[in-house]
DNA sequence: TTGTAAGCGTTATCAT
DNA sequence: ATGATAACGCTTACAA
């Protein structure tokens, strides 16, 4: 029973709709109908707010299946005040980044278990792009906002505060702005490969910098400075070199200081996809590694920890930190704006793997053996 | 990996805005009655729909954008019969594995182009997860949905044509159910493999087929039996072995290949991942590539490229294959229902790298060089 | 050129 | 326990 009658009220309009195809999703209305019951009685009936009776509250449920009746999420939000839209924005500057995909899956494990779709954004890291997403996402009356890697300005952080949106934000350094937020202690991370190294009887040791556009680069430089001062290490600023987080750069980066007159005899990169470059760029000067060089990056993306690569990192749990991002935005969500910022930061962890080793000139406890022999 | 203590000393910063907050997002009849017009004026105006006077057109928008006026996407949706959301779904199984972030990419950058929302959806290849996944967003009324790498059976298929949405399925091969497609010819694909392996010389080639959920998978393993069977290679069953497309997958399958009395002198993955599993085992048993064994994949993913793995594999055009699915999209989106089913078959080529040679007990032109020597 | 009013599909507030 | 009816914020006939 109760097949086709959906479309009964509004016939005639679907011009083109044929042959049977096209039968329009029915509307609650049409359930109700069909039930010979009223709309309200039917929206009750779902959503088990009021009471029913339990007898018209199984018709109305098996009419609803059968009929392949599904409340209109757009009429759901517009209607009720307190009515969310369950959905979040989730603003990425690159997916492709190795470490991003992680932490998505992350935020979306945690969004499905409580029914909420995710809005991908890319922003390529583009000033207007970002904020174009961003204005979209609030025309489409999201229930919460979450931003991955990306600073904003007082202007655009005061226009977006205005909105009173729950807003986490990952991966950037506290400010004025009070956003929940996570993030891992990027200084300390740095400092622990640093610290590591010199450990090792290493002196010279070089900095292949991240994006300076991002605050979570400055906390790792930091790292990497307190370490070396700390250690009495070589601070020859021909040591240090501006990547941009890219594979490329890593690549760059490292031919131009094995060029000195006095390479290091250790790199630290920013991040693992640099760090890969510094790898691919020394395995083609035929500079063998850790023998002749250590090198160690940061996040410990997938490939770092293929049996080729091995690559010594420091470990950012990036599942996690999407998983606690989505976690603080669902509860920032039910709690309202009124509760305190929370700030999460996740501590890195640094994995020894095979690119480190003591420096040449000072055969000490050997590292967990050579990993490329050139 | 140790936990981060949690909520930070940002506390004092917090202070509770209490009067002026909440500052409502104001509607279009606030900027109607601030521009002293109707309702629709603005409308008219803001969407340059209908002839309005310069002068009011002019005054609505700049107090529109003075009180920083956007139109609710819902309201907007729910309204006007042709009113699409300007919203798309996107059905991956893992967003994790590396082809799809780059697939998601090229959706991304055409979506953005018409300023249409992405959202993603990752099924982990669960059927219910990726059935509520579809219910869910055709309750949120989207326009159109791409569904990557994913099988329905026929009461799937139904229930969802019924709905007649435009959909495009990538990397499904054809079947009955008529959407647009978007995929490559992986028979040919990994046929050019086993060619490449086989002209040079290779007979016993041992082949690790992808997830039997995957009309994709069934084709490339297509592929191979064609190109052994032109070749006249070995056809012993145990040089098939079943994985999963994980890294981990193709290194277990390699132990079992290795430990053959008569172990193959080539191995053809049915992905990049499971050849980084191939690459990884055998440098772990000492086995020299492509010395002793080549090796083969399938996708080029970008770590493929890395001078350190170099792995020899045929390109899947992922980035293009994203984008052309979503171009088809929106083309279905606004031509309607009534065109026919448009399918696009890219073509998959061989990228020969450095993880093939000749077989060594034929020593003929050698390989672009050793990869790895142990 | 512009205003009025009728939807769009729900949920919520009243009555009954 | 259920049925009218008024929002929700917008677009678009239809009038003026």
């Amino acid at each position: 029973m109760v097949q086709g009658d959906a479309n009964a009220g509004n016939a005639g309009r679907g011009e083109r709709v044929e042959g049977g195809r096209g039968a329009q999703r029915p509307k609650i209305l049409d359930v109700a109908k069909a039930c010979g019951v009223s709309p309200a009685t039917v929206s009750n009936a779902l959503a088990n707010k009021r009471q029913v009776k339990a007898e018209t509250r199984e018709l109305v449920r098996r009419v609803a299946i059968e009929m392949g009746y599904r409340p209109s999420a757009a009429a759901r939000g517009l209607s009720s005040r307190a009515g969310r839209t369950w959905s979040v924005g989730l603003v990425v500057g690159d997916i492709e980044n190795p470490v991003v995909p992680t932490i998505v899956r992350g935020v979306e494990e945690i969004l499905w278990a409580s029914r909420t779709s995710l809005i991908l954004c890319n922003t390529d890291f583009q000033q207007d792009k970002k904020m174009a997403y961003v204005r979209s996402l609030v025309d489409r009356d999201i229930d919460g906002l979450i931003l991955v890697s990306h600073l904003f300005n007082d202007m655009e952080a005061r226009s977006i505060s205005l909105l009173d949106l729950p807003i986490v934000t990952v991966n950037r350094m506290a400010d004025e702005w009070k956003t929940d937020y996570v993030g891992i202690d990027n200084t300390a991370g740095t400092r622990s490969a640093v610290n590591y190294l010199t450990g090792m009887g290493h002196r010279r040791i070089a900095y292949i910098k991240g994006l300076h556009t991002s605050t979570a680069a400055e906390a790792r430089f930091d790292g990497y400075l307190v370490g070396i001062a700390a250690a009495g290490g070589d601070t020859d600023p021909d040591l240090v070199v501006q990547g941009d987080y890219t594979q490329e750069s890593g690549d760059i980066a490292t031919r131009q200081l094995m060029a000195l007159d006095r390479p290091p005899t250790a790199i630290v990169a920013a991040n693992d996809l640099m760090a890969l470059g510094v790898l691919g760029a020394l395995r083609n000067l035929g500079v063998s590694v850790p023998g002749e060089v250590s090198v160690v990056g940061f996040d410990d993306i997938h490939m770092s920890r293929h049996p080729l690569i091995n690559l010594t990192t420091v470990h950012y749990p990036q599942h996690e930190t999407g998983a606690m991002a989505a976690r603080l935005l669902l509860r920032r969500i039910e709690d309202g704006p009124d509760e305190l910022p929370r700030s999460m930061v996740l501590q890195p962890s640094l994995i020894v793997r095979g690119t480190t080793a003591p420096p040449r000139d000072m055969p000490g406890t050997a590292g967990s053996g050579p990993n490329i022999t050139v």
